[in-house]
DNA sequence: GAACCATAGCTTTTT
DNA sequence: GCTATGGTTC
C-alpha cells in the first residue's frame, strides 16, 4: 500500500520530512492522525527500526488506533513501535528503571486522584489544618500544579509567598513522604520521577536518548511543564522531534498544560521546520464558518483560517428551551427524528456538555425513551466501591506496604476491626516507623500493640495469614483466576450474596465484569499478562478509553472528552452564560479564552449537522437559576444559524410539538443526510425547508419496512400491541408485553425482558418489532 | 462496632 | 438534587 496515497501537498511534506525538528500546526479535522500514522509508516519504510520510534498520544485509545492503522499500512513491524500516552510511557519506563532512584522499589503502585486525595486528607488531619480553609481539593490541585511545573516540596516552599502556600508546602512535603513510604506514585509523579531520573542518571539518559531516534508527540498544545521537559530530554540527542498540535484546541490549561510549549517550539528548536495543515476534511462550510467566527474572538492567538471543499450543508440549529428537561426532550426528539427519518445511526450522534452534572437529565430521558446511549465519564466503572475494593486487594498483594489500600480492605468484608483497633495499630506503626503491614504480619508485633482486644488480635492474625496465602496463590495464577479467588476466599462475594438488595446484584455484576476486564487484558496485552501490568493498565485507563463507542449508541460526554473525535451529528447542550463559559472563568480573560477554545473544539467535532441548545432556566444545586444565552452563540454569524425557541408557538417555531407527533411515519431517506458530506451538494437552506419538503414529498410508509432488510429496529406506529405479544427490542432482546395503556400517539407499553426487568416504553419511540 | 439519620457541600474540565 | 460524611443511637 502506498504511504502517500490520498495525502494533500502539505500532508505529504509533513510525512516526507524525516530528520530534524518539525512542528505541524494541524487545524481541526485536517487529517492530523492520518499524517502521524503515515509518518510512522514512512519512517519504518526508510529502514528505521520500530524500536527506535517513540510516539506519544493523548489517550490510550488513540494509541491503539494509530498502531492498528500503521500495522495495516506497513505490516507487523509497526506492532513494536513504542506508542502510548505520556503516563503509560512513564509507567513502563519506571517499571524498568525506577530502582535507580534509590527511593522507590520496582513493585510501586500507581495512585489515582481518589487515592491521592485520601492521602491528602490524612496529611491535613495529621497537621491539624482546618478542612474548611484547606479543602482537600484545593490542596491537592496546588500540589499537582507544583508537580506539573517540576517543583518538589523544597522548591515549592521556596517559592511560596502567602500563608496558604506555605502551609500547602508543608502538606506537600508530608504527602510526598507518605507516598514514598507506601511505595506509591500518583499520576504527576509518573512524569516527575521519570524526568528526575533522566536528569540525574547519565547512564539511563544516554541509553534512552540513544534508543529513541525519532520522537513524535500528538496534541502538543496540551503538554504541561513536566511533559515538555520529558520530551526535550528524550529528543536531546537526535533532535528528531516531531510535534503536532493546534493552539486553538488547547483546553487543558487548568491542569498545567502550557500553550507556550507549542507557541515557542520554533524558539526551542531554531532549526525546525513548520508545516500548516489548514484544509479541513471533516465539516460542512457552515460549521467551519461558525467555528472560525467564534475562535476569532480570542485576542491571544496566531491568525489561522481553516477552509474546506465540503458542501455548505445545513444551518446550525440553536434551540432555546424553557428548562433543562425541555432541552433533554428536544434533543431526544431530534435524535429519534434523525434516526427514523434520516436513518442516522445512533452511533453517529453525540451530545457534548460542559459539566458532567448536565448528564443526569439527559440520561434519564434516554432511559425513559429506550434510546441506546453510552456515557463517557460520570459514574465511572473504576470508581465504583466494589471495583476499588478489589483493586485495593490486588495492590496489597502486589505491594504490601501500600497502607492506603490495606486500610481500605482490612475490614472489608467485616472482620471485626473497627476504627478504635485500627487507630491503635496505626499509632503503633507510626511510632516504631513500621508500615501497617509490618505490624500485622508479625504475631509478636501485634501482641506488642497497646490496648488491642483479644478479639481484634485474633482477627488480625487470621487476616495476615489470609494475605500471605493470597501472595502465594498469586504467583501461580492468571490474573482473572486470582481475582475470582480473592472474591471467594475473602468472603467479599459471600457478603454481597447474603442479601438480595438490588445494589448488591449490580455490584456482583460489576465484579463479574471486572473479571472479564482481566480476561480481556490477558488476551490483548502486549506485555506479560501479570498482575503488575494489569494494575498499571487499570490505573492509567481513561474514561474515553473504556467507553464503548463502536456500538449502536448515542455518545454522551463532556466537551473535553470529545477532543480528537468526530460525529456526523453533534448536540452541544447548555450553551448558557455561566455554564459555558463557566462562571469561574468569567473574571479571567485567559480562562475565558480557554472556554472559547473549548467551544471551538465542540463545534469542530460535527461533520454534517450541529445543534446548540440553551435553557431559560436550569436547576442547579436544587435551585432554579436563570441564565442568559452564551456569548458564543452570539458570535456565530446569523447566516450559519437558525434560532428556534420552545416559547414561540407559530409556524415551525413550535418544533418540539412537531417533532413529537409526526416524524415516526416517514421513511428513512438515506440520500438526504446519510451520505458523505461532500456528496450533499445542494442542501436545503434551512431546517424549516427540510421539514417542509418532508411533508410534501416523503410518502407515508411504515417504518417497519426497514426491519425486513435486517437494519436497526425502528419505532412503528402501525403495529397493534396487546398483552402477551412477544416483542424484540434493539437492546434488550425479546420480551413479553405485560400491559398496554393509552391510544394513538400515546400508546405506552410495559414489556418484561428476561433478566432485565420490566421496561416502560412509548410505542412511538421504542425500537421494537413484533416477533 | 454497625446501622441509621441529618446535613453540608457540591460542580468546571482529567491523565 | 444527590452524595459523602459525620454524628447519634442501639
Amino acid at each position: 500500500m502506498d504511504i502517500f496515497n490520498g495525502l494533500n501537498t502539505a500532508q505529504k511534506t509533513a510525512v516526507e520530512h524525516i530528520d530534524g525538528p518539525l512542528l505541524i500546526m494541524a487545524g481541526a479535522g485536517s487529517g492530523k492522525t492520518k499524517v502521524l500514522t503515515c509518518k510512522i509508516a514512512n519512517l519504518l519504510a526508510h529502514g528505521v527500526a520500530p524500536y527506535n520510534i517513540l510516539a506519544i498520544t493523548f489517550t490510550n485509545k488513540a494509541a491503539t488506533e494509530m498502531r492498528e492503522r500503521a500495522v495495516r499500512m506497513i505490516g507487523a513491524p509497526a506492532q513494536s513501535v513504542w506508542l502510548s500516552t505520556f503516563h503509560s510511557f512513564c509507567a513502563r519506563f519506571l517499571r524498568y528503571e525506577i530502582e535507580h532512584t534509590g527511593i522507590y522499589k520496582k513493585n510501586f503502585v500507581i495512585y489515582d486522584s481518589g487515592d491521592s486525595q485520601t492521602v491528602v486528607k490524612i496529611c491535613l488531619k495529621e497537621m491539624n489544618l482546618d478542612e474548611k480553609q484547606f479543602t482537600p481539593n484545593s490542596v491537592q490541585s496546588a500540589i499537582s500544579n507544583a508537580k506539573n511545573m517540576l517543583m518538589g516540596p523544597r522548591a515549592f516552599e521556596r517559592s511560596a509567598s502567602t500563608f496558604f502556600e506555605k502551609k500547602v508546602a508543608e502538606v506537600y512535603s508530608l504527602y510526598a513522604q507518605k507516598l514514598r513510604a507506601n511505595n506509591a506514585l500518583d499520576f504527576d509523579d509518573l512524569l516527575l520521577v521519570a524526568v528526575a531520573l533522566l536528569e540525574e542518571n547519565e547512564e539511563v539518559r544516554e541509553r534512552y536518548q540513544q534508543r529513541f531516534r525519532y520522537v513524535l508527540v500528538d496534541e502538543y498544545q496540551d503538554t504541561n511543564g513536566a511533559q515538555y521537559q520529558l520530551t526535550k530530554l528524550l529528543a536531546a540527542k537526535h533532535h528528531n522531534l516531531c510535534v503536532v498540535g493546534d493552539a486553538d484546541q488547547s483546553i487543558y490549561g487548568w491542569r498545567g498544560a502550557d500553550i507556550r510549549n507549542i507557541m515557542d517550539f520554533e524558539k526551542d528548536y531554531p532549526e525546525s521546520h513548520t508545516i500548516k495543515l489548514e484544509q479541513n476534511y471533516r465539516s460542512t462550510k457552515t460549521i467551519l464558518a461558525a467555528a472560525n467566527a467564534v475562535i476569532e474572538n480570542n485576542e491571544n492567538r496566531k491568525p489561522k483560517k481553516l477552509w474546506t471543499e465540503n458542501a455548505t450543508g445545513e444551518q446550525i440549529i440553536s434551540y432555546f428551551a424553557t428548562d433543562e428537561r425541555d432541552e433533554a426532550r428536544y434533543i431526544l426528539g431530534e435524535i429519534t427524528r434523525q434516526n427514523t427519518i434520516y436513518n442516522v445511526l445512533y452511533g453517529d450522534m453525540a451530545i457534548l456538555y460542559r459539566t458532567n452534572a448536565q448528564s443526569r437529565v439527559l440520561e434519564e430521558s434516554f432511559m425513559r425513551e429506550g434510546v441506546p446511549y453510552t456515557m463517557v465519564g460520570g459514574l465511572k466503572f473504576y470508581d465504583r466501591k466494589e471495583i476499588r475494593d478489589m483493586i485495593a486487594y490486588l495492590r496489597v498483594v502486589f505491594n504490601p506496604v501500600d497502607t492506603v489500600s490495606l486500610m481500605r480492605i482490612i475490614n472489608v468484608p467485616k472482620r471485626g476491626l473497627g476504627d478504635t483497633s485500627l487507630g491503635r495499630l496505626n499509632a503503633y506503626a507510626a511510632q516504631n516507623e513500621l508500615s501497617l503491614f509490618d505490624v500485622i504480619s508479625s504475631p509478636d508485633l501485634i501482641e506488642a500493640v497497646p490496648g488491642l482486644s483479644a478479639r481484634a488480635r485474633n482477627a488480625l492474625e487470621k487476616f495476615s495469614v489470609f494475605i500471605f496465602e493470597l501472595i502465594t496463590a498469586q504467583e501461580t495464577m492468571t490474573v482473572h483466576a486470582f481475582i475470582e479467588h480473592v472474591l471467594q476466599s475473602s468472603g467479599y462475594m459471600a457478603e454481597l450474596e447474603s442479601e438480595e438488595k438490588p445494589e448488591n446484584i449490580s455490584r456482583i455484576e460489576n465484579l463479574k465484569e471486572f473479571v472479564g476486564v482481566a480476561k480481556d487484558f490477558e488476551k490483548t496485552t502486549e506485555d506479560e499478562p501479570n498482575l503488575e501490568n494489569f494494575l498499571s493498565q487499570v490505573a492509567l485507563i481513561s474514561d474515553i478509553d473504556s467507553a464503548d463507542m463502536e456500538e449502536e449508541r448515542v455518545t454522551l460526554m463532556t466537551l473535553h472528552s470529545a477532543k480528537g473525535l468526530e460525529f456526523p451529528v453533534v448536540f452541544m447542550a447548555g450553551m448558557e452564560e455561566g455554564l459555558f463559559p463557566h462562571v469561574r472563568t468569567l473574571m479571567e480573560p485567559d480562562q475565558l479564552e480557554e472556554e472559547r477554545r473549548t467551544c471551538y473544539v465542540g463545534i469542530t467535532r460535527a461533520q454534517r449537522k450541529l445543534y446548540m441548545t440553551h435553557a431559560r432556566m436550569r436547576m442547579i444545586f436544587g435551585h432554579t437559576t436563570s441564565y442568559l444565552p452564551s456569548r458564543f452563540l452570539k458570535e456565530i454569524p446569523d447566516a450559519c444559524i437558525e434560532r428556534i425557541s420552545a416559547d414561540s408557538n407559530e409556524g415551525f417555531g413550535s418544533r418540539t410539538n412537531f417533532g413529537r407527533q409526526e416524524y415516526t411515519n416517514f421513511r428513512p431517506s438515506k440520500r438526504q443526510m446519510g451520505g458523505d458530506v461532500s456528496q450533499t451538494n445542494t442542501p436545503p437552506k434551512s431546517a424549516a425547508e427540510v421539514l417542509g419538503a418532508m411533508h410534501r414529498t416523503v410518502p407515508q410508509q411504515p417504518a417497519a419496512a426497514v426491519n425486513m432488510a435486517g437494519g436497526p429496529i425502528r419505532p412503528d406506529m402501525d403495529v397493534k400491541w396487546s398483552v402477551g405479544d412477544k416483542a424484540k427490542h434493539g437492546k434488550w432482546g425479546i420480551g413479553t408485553v405485560v400491559s398496554v395503556k393509552g391510544s394513538g400517539e400515546e400508546v405506552e407499553l410495559k414489556i418484561a425482558f428476561p433478566g432485565q426487568g420490566v421496561k416502560g416504553l412509548m410505542q412511538k419511540y421504542a425500537p421494537i418489532a413484533k416477533v
